[in-house]
DNA sequence: TTCCATTTTTATAATGATTATAATTTGTAT
DNA sequence: ATACAAATTATAATCATTATAAAAATGGAA
């Protein structure tokens, strides 16, 4: 459970992180730390865009989430932390869940001597709806 | 070859455009866009961190640079633009090609009805230098 | 060559996501 | 209740990158 990872951290359930972990879990839309902001914003007014980037930091670096970095100079939070690809639609710009090969990479893998503890893989194309509308149009 | 390229696109080979080139060529250190204004500027004095910019993103364009994003907020440049993974050192920041699989990836490839155009895969770990370092202090 | 239009370069300002700061609020333990 | 620590907040600062507009360089036509 993510809480009981929280306090074995010492870190406290304030409601503006529960608030923001229940945006995250089971999320696969892949939000920006404004994303989350602004979803959250009308239920918790007083909440602030600094608190959103603290918790997402705070639960990156305990390995709750993960980091994706895909889409222009935008950071974006995945809350399945299991090892699989991101996919950006270059027409739309929706990052979607994607693995297009299981690889046969077991971390920490050592690979001429540089020891791989993490990796990550990005796609770039188009997605089956953006694909399916200029398939109409064209 | 690359110059031919870019008159192909109707670009004119500047002094500045050539020197960036220069740096390039054969650069397996992925240099920053500051990096490499920094190393030319010497010789070029009147030189624009504008210039440099403006010259990579027409080289990304033109498919001569490859662009990898695997180190902070900073853009790394990679005159190699064959498909091939990258490493970074989280001791010492160094940047390193790597391919630890070879990929059965050929683009464009269709999984699941998206379209993948193109791929990158970031590894993330140790390097051997800094291996080596720790191995003997520790 | 000279002139003109176009491209490129340059210096600088603007942008925008993220991080830092400092004051206030909240939570916890005694 | 009190005091200490942690978290939140509003806001300022940062920093890579992009936009802007003026100046310089280039290339082609006359």
């Amino acid at each position: 459970m993510i809480k009981e990872k929280l306090r074995r951290l010492g870190l406290q359930l304030s409601p503006q992180r529960l608030a923001i972990l229940k945006v995250l879990e089971g999320n696969t839309r892949h939000p920006s730390a404004e994303d989350i902001y602004k979803q959250l914003k009308p239920e918790y007014p007083s909440l602030s865009l600094a608190t959103v980037y603290n918790t997402l930091e705070v639960l990156a670096r305990a390995q709750e989430i993960q980091v994706i970095r895909i889409k222009g100079d935008k950071r974006h939070f995945d809350p399945n932390t299991k090892p699989h690809g991101h996919f950006l639609c270059r027409v739309c710009g929706s990052i979607h869940d994607l693995d297009v090969v299981s690889l046969p990479i077991k971390t920490p893998l050592n690979v001429n001597g540089y020891v791989v503890e993490e990796y990550k893989i990005y796609f770039y194309g188009t997605c089956p709806v953006c694909r399916e509308k200029s398939a109409k149009e064209g």
